[in-house]
RNA sequence: CGGGCUGUGGCGCAGUUUGGCAGCGCGCCUGCUUUGGGAGCAGGAGGCCCCGGGUUCAAAUCCCGGCAGCCCGACCA
């Protein structure tokens, strides 16, 4: 391909509007183009490596049978309803939604609706079963806050898979072969993913995980444990409390020194406010948050009050209208004390048990009061201890007693096992079993951010001078730079066998074919980031040679051009 | 959804305070010269100064109202 040929303008200066590197590159080098906020056209060069990248996803889940179909953007709202989804328009879906003729539409943020209707409309004995698809397409979120280039964008390109077991076990042997798959689909891209547990969100369903990259610009959080391994997003992840690391010497005489004591806080009770007025460190004072549990019961968390809740699936914080209602629960001021008896249960902080340096300062349930030197077990009971805070840097490990790291990251896939989430809300999402009944499918989904890989790569490989392709998704492996070459009949000739050359061994190329100063030449090609770049110059060609760069290592290695087949093995490799 | 900043040729910006010819750099076009790390000279094209209203002899500039973009926060499959 030559160069010229190519819609493509390389900009000299770094986009207004760009935050981080990988952005500003792709903009630069022309992989992209916004058009509004969260909007991109992907220009030649960008398209190549998003068809690569999906070439990688296909191969790989083609291995497994997992079958490619093209399901609908446009959706009927009505199969939202009949999952129960639909409520979750606006807040947990930002979904985009499209008035059309005979009803409403939306235009797909997911596709678990569609796919059950398809599926069940065809797989309708055991014997069909098990089954899995998949499709690469454009999804619709209606991002509060598009970041980044392709990190998160209102319209986004996924490879979602969808597999449909006849049992549990098998969807559990189900799951686990799709995640083999992933890991290996990771490794093609060069890129360090890490499985972690995770919460599953609007999209449901109990054991899942996702898949994160190590970045600066990540917008989550992991957790892992270097000794064994465990990891998982912060949003799930258990610990034990404080690490080996965290000093927390426990007063001796801690029964005499701790009092009880009520302190006038006015105020609206903040853990901010109350640490102020007391003068005492935030992990001090134990916050109270009162919650409603998916079974309907309210229950207490305790956490010390320089950490965040960790509010557990299928729970949701008490409303104003909530404390209204339940008169001992004063907000603000929420206290443990006799709690247990009033019937709610009180759940305290794994860290509770070790912090207890002078006792806590805890809500007096009534306004503008709280009690200090508080001591659970003297003071107040607690129905159990449970790992209910957000962990740090250094916590516990629960698994092996290890410090956890905290690691931030990009989420770039996440897995979920559904089981019966929608076949066993959906009409007609079961199929005949050898036993002659009628069960719902045990479903599974399975999703990969293929525009946000994009950008993932582009962060993960690049230098200050341009990006830096990884050979399996490059647009091409190798960038030629002729010198001179109008002037300069050698290095036409040179550039003739070259070309052939690479052509007869199926090696992708481009050719810088524009007649300009070298230097400029030699900025756009690291700029766009192609794996080799061969510089053919006069120069080194009175020594015989042509020169090939790694633009990964930098390196520069001289191909006598009498022994061309060197670069074909230096590529291909 | 709250707080802050910004909208001016394709890109990056100045001009707005104090109203008075629409500017600069890069890029683009033509010609000549140049040629191993973002060349030089000469000539040229390209603008709804985000949109709407108002004040004024006169508005990129002042006033009112919108919209869009970016950052921080909230939210997030």
């Amino acid at each position: 391909m030559q160069l010229s040929k190519i819609l493509l303008k390389t900009l000299r200066e770094n986009p207004q509007d760009a935050e981080v590197e990988s952005h500003r590159l792709l903009v630069r080098a022309g992989y992209i183009q916004k058009l509004a906020s969260g909007i991109h056209t992907f220009l030649p060069l960008g398209l190549k490596i998003l068809n690569n990248i999906s070439d990688i996803i296909r191969l790989e889940l083609d291995k497994d049978d997992v079958q490619e179909i093209l399901m609908p953007v446009l959706q009927p709202v009505d199969i939202w309803e009949e999952s129960g989804r639909s409520k979750h328009f606006g807040n947990e879906l930002p979904a985009f939604l499209v008035e059309g003729r005979g009803g409403n539409f939306v235009l797909g943020p997911t596709h678990e609706e569609v796919v059950t209707k398809t599926v069940s409309q065809i797989a309708e004995s055991f014997r069909n079963l098990p089954v899995s698809v998949f499709q690469i397409q454009t999804k619709f979120r209606d991002e509060a806050r598009p970041r980044y280039g392709l990190l998160r964008t209102r319209e986004l390109i996924m490879a979602d898979a969808y597999s449909f077991d006849s049992s549990k076990s098998s969807m559990i042997e189900t799951y686990s072969k799709i995640n083999g798959t992933y890991a290996r689909i990771f490794e093609k891209l060069n890129l360090n993913a890490v499985a972690v547990e995770a919460v599953s969100g609007a999209i449901g369903g109990d054991v899942n995980h996702e898949y994160m990259v190590p970045s600066p610009i990540g917008e989550d959080t992991f957790v892992k444990c270097q000794n064994c391994g465990y990891s998982a997003n912060v949003e799930a992840a258990v610990h034990n409390g404080y690490g080996t690391k965290e000093e927390h010497s426990v007063d001796k005489n801690l029964e005499q020194v701790a009092k009880l004591e009520e302190v006038f806080t006015p105020g609206n009770g903040s853990i901010e406010e109350v640490s102020a007025q007391l003068g005492m460190d935030k992990s001090q004072l134990i916050l109270a948050i009162a919650y409603t549990t998916e079974a309907g019961q309210i229950q207490i968390g305790l956490i010390p009050g320089d950490r965040h809740f960790r509010l557990q699936p299928g729970c949701t914080l008490l409303s104003d209208d909530d404390f209204a209602r339940e008169k001992p629960l004063v907000k603000g001021f929420l206290g443990p004390i006799g709690k247990i008896d009033l019937g709610y249960k009180v759940i305290a902080d794994l860290t509770l048990k070790q912090n207890r340096h002078h006792g806590f300062v805890i809500g007096a349930d009534k306004e503008n009061y709280h009690f200090a030197g508080a001591l659970i077990g003297r003071d107040f009971e607690v129905s159990a201890f449970d790992s209910i805070s957000v962990a740090q840097d250094g916590d516990m490990c629960q698994k092996c007693g290890q410090n956890l790291e905290l690691i931030r990251a990009v989420e770039v896939a996440h897995t979920f096992q559904l089981g019966h989430k929608y076949s066993g809300v959906m009409s007609g999402a079961t199929f005949l079993g050898q036993d002659g009944k009628l069960t719902p499918y045990y479903m599974g989904c399975y999703g990969i951010g293929v525009s946000r890989l994009v950008s993932v790569i582009a962060e993960s490989f690049h230098d200050e001078k341009g990006l830096k392709w990884p050979l399996s998704v490059a647009p091409y492996s190798i960038h030629i730079v002729p010198l001179h070459m109008k002037k300069n009949k050698e290095v036409q000739d040179r550039i003739e066998d070259i070309v052939t050359l690479l052509a007869s061994k199926n090696i992708s190329f481009i050719l810088d074919d524009r007649d300009l100063s070298p230097g400029v030449s030699f900025k756009d090609a690291e700029l766009l980031g192609m794996p080799f770049i061969l510089t053919v110059g006069g120069r080194s060609l009175e020594r015989g040679v042509i020169e090939l760069k790694n633009r990964h290592t930098n390196e520069i290695t001289d191909i006598d051009f009498n022994n061309l087949e060197i670069i074909a093995n230096k590529v291909l490799v």
